[in-house]
DNA sequence: GGACCAGTCTCAGGGCAGAT
DNA sequence: ATCTGCCCTGAGACTGGTCC
């Protein structure tokens, strides 16, 4: 975390440290502070008093803002105006956002060819002496598709979590402080094995299992810039800012493909979402449907096996005939 | 019990500067 | 010239509490 700075760097200080000890990460938050702190030294403020007029001069539309990156930057001033009121201190507290949040995003779901075509371009990325991303790739992109992983969680891996023998993966750590234990298939497995081989010859327990040349790990910015080369190489138009496909669509993929393989197994779709949902580390079930729901039209195997026994899940939409 | 919403966390993406 | 890291914004993912 960056040192904040002005008068109010003190109390934010510790409201930041208040956060962390109640057991919530706040890095991005405290980042957001540490350039509310930034904007509090443009006011003559004697005193830290969190003045109306200085919470809303924050709080304000900027130019060609979005209602997303405004209420992220409001909701951790608000909360320290609500801390400092609990404090006894004179603190204006901003309102919470009203404007309703629309949740229509559609992720992309690849298709096995497509897959396929990722997977035999990252196996062509030239050797480099300065960089591991050539080898790191074609691993990292057939763990995201073949475990479901987050990006995050990936690239968080060190070797002592990587259970190489049994095909265990331990997250540890990862959305909302959760860990987990995820399963490889055995071709997984030995895709891991034969990489482990390669690139941790002199390593230790606590590398990373994902690293750089520099023993650091390779961060997702790293992953996305290649992912985008592969995307083109391939022939997978992307659509642009907000469009996709985006590394994440690969844990999406996974979700669609693992429900799809099940229900044309004939399993129970009822008991095929608990376990998928505890694989890719959600807290409910309903998480996961989120997933799936937003996906089934392309899925009619998917489709017709949630509306038989989960059917509120699917919104019924109208159709005019005459369309 | 389900819908709704506030709050937190994560990923995507552009731009730029410094390193290699 | 290319790679990489960092900063910042935009927006989706996810949790948990509250209200009806």
């Amino acid at each position: 975390m960056k040192a904040l700075i002005g008068t109010f760097a003190a109390l934010l200080s510790e409201f930041v440290a208040h956060k962390i000890s109640l057991g919530f990460k706040y890095e991005n938050e405290a980042d957001e502070l540490y350039r509310f702190s930034k904007f509090t030294t443009t006011f003559e403020l004697a005193e830290p008093i969190l003045t109306k007029e200085l919470v809303q001069a924050w709080c304000a539309m900027r130019p060609g803002e979005g209602a997303s990156n405004n209420r992220r930057r409001a909701y951790p001033v608000r909360q320290f105006g609500i801390y400092l009121t609990s404090l006894g201190h004179d603190a204006f507290i901003a309102s919470p956002d009203a404007r309703a949040r629309s949740y229509t995003f559609i992720p992309y779901i690849f298709t096995t060819s497509e897959v396929e075509r990722i997977f035999a371009n990252s196996d062509q990325l030239c050797p480099s002496r300065f960089s591991t991303l050539p080898l790191v790739m074609p691993v990292i992109l057939r763990l995201l598709y073949g475990c479901g992983l987050r990006i995050s969680e990936a690239v968080h891996l060190q070797n002592k979590h990587v259970d190489l023998q049994n095909g265990i993966l331990e997250i540890k750590n990862s959305k909302f402080g959760k860990d987990r234990l995820v399963a490889m298939s055995e071709s997984m497995s030995q895709i891991c094995r034969l990489y482990y081989q390669m690139l941790h010859k002199h390593s230790t327990l606590d590398d990373y299992f994902f690293m750089k040349a520099d023993r650091k790990p390779i961060t997702p910015d790293n992953v996305y810039r290649r992912f985008r080369e592969i995307l083109w190489e391939s022939g997978i138009s992307h659509g642009g800012k907000g469009n996709g496909p985006r590394v994440h669509d690969l844990r999406h993929t996974f979700a669609v493909h693992a429900l799809s393989r099940a229900v044309n197994k004939g399993t129970d779709v009822y008991c095929a979402l608990p376990i998928l949902s505890t694989y890719l580390g959600h807290a409910s079930v309903a998480a996961t449907e989120h997933y799936v729901r937003l996906t089934a039209d392309a899925f009619p195997d998917i489709r017709a096996a949630l509306e038989q026994y989960c059917g509120h899940v699917i919104p019924e939409v109208k159709w005019d005939e005459t369309n």
